[in-house]
This record gives structure tokens, sequence and C-alpha cells, in this order.
DNA sequence: CTGATTGCAAACACTTTGCAGCAGA
DNA sequence: TCTGCTGCAAAGTGTTTGCAATCAG
């Protein structure tokens, strides 16, 4: 039977046009303003509201917890306008979804916050953050080789995580 | 509305690099069946139609088109057989999922090919394969600073192709 | 003013599951 | 024989969508 939980990762959803004017250090809300505005779309006190919950998220998170995250600051916003404006803070560049589980998504923000790639256990599902130089370089070298030109990657390691390992050698002996 | 791009239902899933390796079809089957017998599950009709059909895929596939696959080859197999056999074939080894978009899942083989990492368009949806030594080496070495067992990762790349480039650079001018 | 937005509930689409009859080993 | 397997259809589940009322610009 399958061990562990399957997670696998997702495609990131940036526009073009969100890319290129993505600047580093602009505060993420101005970033969105200027999306929605360059968008026709409109600076609603819901989607403020849902930014501000975003911003409070640190590291991975999912979009039901969002929702319970916005009940508790005593925000109102409905699941639909919820899972729109992750739509949306993902093409703004702001947001990206990283995995999938077998279920749902997890979605991490990126605007103006250094990316990870992960260390994914197989057996107890931890997940640890990790960054590497030099896997950017390699990234850009890869790039240069077939004549692309990167935005993002996601590089994600599966397999067991100490404790796990710990735990294999046990049941071996 | 955004062009956020939902790029994965477009994928190409006939690479030339994998149709020229040889279907190793009889080692394969030979693992399967074996991983049947271990768990004390069953070698049936359906299964080895289930099986013989994602032997001739390259590349990523999805489950909905082995489906039909299986109705072009004449063999029967209800939805929920390809399913659940789909799920052996991962416990086997023998396949791996790669993807999810929001909807479903893509699958790859694994047993006896050798896999890939990509570079996957932004734009056009195109997908690169490559392989890289130096990535599993640095693969190897983050295991290592973390004491972690690597079994297996997944890196993608997400960018513009040369093609999506060259069009971005006439637009703008 | 006017078209975008919202909440609700129903719709979706892929996948899983319960069940009764069937069939490998 | 005795589990496990199959097909069917129904259930599940995170997410999306249609619609009428509402609101931002």
């Amino acid at each position: 039977m399958s061990q562990g939980t399957n997670i696998l990762p997702s495609l990131p959803r940036i526009s073009a046009r969100a890319r290129k004017q993505a600047l580093p250090y602009e505060p993420v809300c101005a970033i969105f303003r200027r999306y929605l505005h360059l968008e026709k779309l409109k600076f609603t006190p819901e989607r403020a509201m849902i930014l501000d919950a975003v911003l409070r998220k640190t590291g991975l998170f999912e979009a039901e917890q969002l929702v319970d995250d916005l009940k508790q600051l005593g925000h109102r916003a409905s699941r639909a306008t919820v899972y729109r404006t992750l739509s949306h803070l993902q093409d703004a560049g702001i947001l990206k979804q990283v995995f999938f589980d077998n279920k749902q998504s997890y979605y991490e923000v990126i605007a103006g916050r250094q990316t990870y790639d992960y260390l994914i256990c197989v057996c107890s599902g931890k997940v640890i953050e990790f960054n590497s130089d030099k896997l950017r370089k390699l990234r850009d070298e890869i790039c240069r080789e077939h004549g692309f030109e990167p935005v993002s990657h996601q590089f994600h390691i599966f397999g067991l995580c100490p404790e796990a390992r710990e735990k294999a050698k046990e049941s071996k002996s």
C-alpha cells in the first residue's frame, strides 16, 4: 500500500505583465492595487481583508485554512471570494501554489519574500525548507543550454528524514 | 481577466527521446507480478491490460487518457479499476505521479526508464525534458546536509522557451 | 452610472468507495 | 474454497460558476 503522503508540485501562474512589474521591495498591497488597476479590477474590502490574512501567513498554507483565519480575524469573505482572490494574487505574482497533495492546494507568499525549495519526508510528511545558491546557478546554467529564460522553479526532494531513517533502522533489526 | 496560465492541460505527451527508448515490457511485467505476489494480490486480465496500455505511453499521461486508450485497444476495464491499478503501479514503483493541476494527475512510467526533469514554458505550455548529473549530485549533497535519504526528486523550471522569448521581443518593439 | 464583485448554492470534474456477483490461486 | 477483484453507480471533495443584488470608481 502507499505509504505516506502524496505531495506533488503545482505550476506557477504569474502573468507576464506582473512578472515585469513586480518591484522587489514595494509593499505588497501596492503591488496588488497596481495589478488590479491595470487589469481594470477593483480593490474591494474583501480583497483587502484576504490579502491581509494572506500576508500574515508564513510558509505553506491552504485555502481552507485561510477561510478560517478570516473568520477568526472577524473578516467576512465567502469561500468563493477567497478562491477568486487567491487566483488574482497568483496572477499578480504575490502568491504561488506550491504543492497539491491528494486533494488541496498549498500556497506560499512570494512577493518580497525569499522562496524555498523543499525536502519532503515520504514517511512522516515532514517538510524541510532549504535554500541553495548552487541550485539557482545550476538552474540558470541548464536554462542557458536550452535557450530558456527562467522565471521560477520548484525543486522537491522526496525521501526519508533523519527520524524516519532511525525508525526504519530499528524495524529492520 | 488575468491570463493566469493553467499550463498543464496542454502538456505534450510524446517526446522524441522517450519514443526512442525500447519498452522493457517483460521485465516491468515481472516487477508487477512480483509486487502483486508479495502483497497477496492477484494478477488479473484487467491489470495486465492496464499495464500494457501504461507501458505504451511515453512521457506524461493522464488517467482519463488511459481509459480511452484501453477502449481503443479493445481492452475492457472500468474507470474504477484503472484508478485502482494506477495506485498499485505506483506502489510497485513502476509509475509515478508527476504533476497535479487543480483537477487531475499526470503520470509517468519510471520502471526501466530514465526519468527526466522539466523545463516548462509558461507561455506556450511547451515542455522540454532534460537530464543532469550535476543536479543529481547537488541533490545528494543537499540531502547529506540535512541528514535526508533521497528517494526521488522533481525539478521543474518555469520560464520562457526560445520561441516565446522571440515573440515577447517582437511585441515589445 | 456602469460594469465589476459578492455570497449563495448548485455545478464540476476527478477520484474513491460500497456493494453484490465473479474469479484467480 | 476463499480471498480478493470487478463494474456500476453513488458518494466525496476541493474548487468553480451562474445569478441577482450590491458596490467601487
